[in-house]
DNA sequence: AACTGACCGGATGTTACATCA
DNA sequence: ACTGATGTAACATCCGGTCAG
């Protein structure tokens, strides 16, 4: 049976009962997690119909769980891919016992697994399917437990990012209202000095506003002659207008 | 309490196959 | 009979959330 299963998967046929009912129970389809697929950085045409490595599709199926979703469109292996069935950690301590498949299992990784696990993400924080596998070779784990390790990593550090960025979006908020404050007050402050009635001037007409209040001087083509303004400017910017408020900055 | 390995459910993308015009 | 478009099933992978040691 399971040689048929694996074939049928080998081959992308659906059989009957497959993936959905298969997954009940010890799985039979003990395979990598992308076995018989071509993915984009596996340009290996031959993959979608060949199975590398066939003898190692009839792993054991010891201690074998699956799960299904209830729509029976993802089924996950809990179980050992393929020919993992060595591949349990020996240094790794935890709940292996699997009795009635409710208790969940969890090692604790060694200072040198994670080591490398953090070196690797350091590297990309992303695996492939042919590195993911390296990689549970090289610390003797299953390539699901380093491909939950690695969604963990990715998930945590994204968690840790979000609060650093919120750390400092509420320290800029905190900036910007004290800055908010600062410039009400100002505000309030010029607000409160007497304004001076308008003077003779801003009741005249725009043409006749040439003598700026502040340094006397004419505006226009007269300042410009002088030489006391710059010629790139625009005409109208030339003008010396009184500003109340900046003393009349153009001057 | 915090950390962390494992899991669940949903979303998405890929592939193979079946069907139809 | 062949072909391209389309729908469907199966699967892998990722993410967010959660559980539990």
């Amino acid at each position: 049976q399971e040689e048929v299963h694996d074939a049928g998967l080998a081959l992308g046929l659906s059989l009957g009962g497959g993936g959905g009912g298969g997954g009940d129970g010890p799985s039979s389809a003990h395979r990598s997690s992308n076995s018989g697929r071509l993915t984009l950085w596996e340009a290996e045409p031959s993959l979608t119909l060949s199975m590398p490595d066939d003898t190692t599709m009839t792993g054991t199926a010891s201690g074998g769980v699956s799960s299904m979703s209830v729509g029976g469109a993802v089924k996950r292996e809990r179980a050992d891919e393929a020919d993992l069935g060595e591949m349990v950690s020996s240094t790794a301590v935890g709940a292996e016992e699997d009795d009635d498949g409710s208790t969940r299992k969890k090692l604790r990784l060694t200072k040198e697994q994670s080591a490398l696990l953090e070196d690797r993400f350091k590297e990309h924080s992303t695996l492939n399917p042919k590195q993911k596998v390296a990689l549970a070779k090289q610390l003797n784990l299953r390539p699901r437990q380093v491909e939950v390790w690695f969604q963990n990593r990715r998930a945590r550090t994204k968690l840790k990012q979000t609060e650093v960025d919120c750390e400092f979006l509420k320290r800029c908020c905190e900036t910007l209202t004290e800055e908010n404050r600062r410039l009400q007050r100002e505000l309030q402050e010029l607000r409160t000095i007497k304004a001076p009635p308008a003077p003779f001037y801003m009741q005249l007409p725009a043409a006749t506003l040439t003598i700026c209040p502040s340094c006397e001087r004419l505006g226009g083509t007269a300042a410009t002659a002088a030489g006391k303004v710059d010629p790139d400017r625009p005409k109208a910017a030339t003008h010396h207008f009184f500003n109340p408020f900046t003393h009349s900055a153009a001057c």
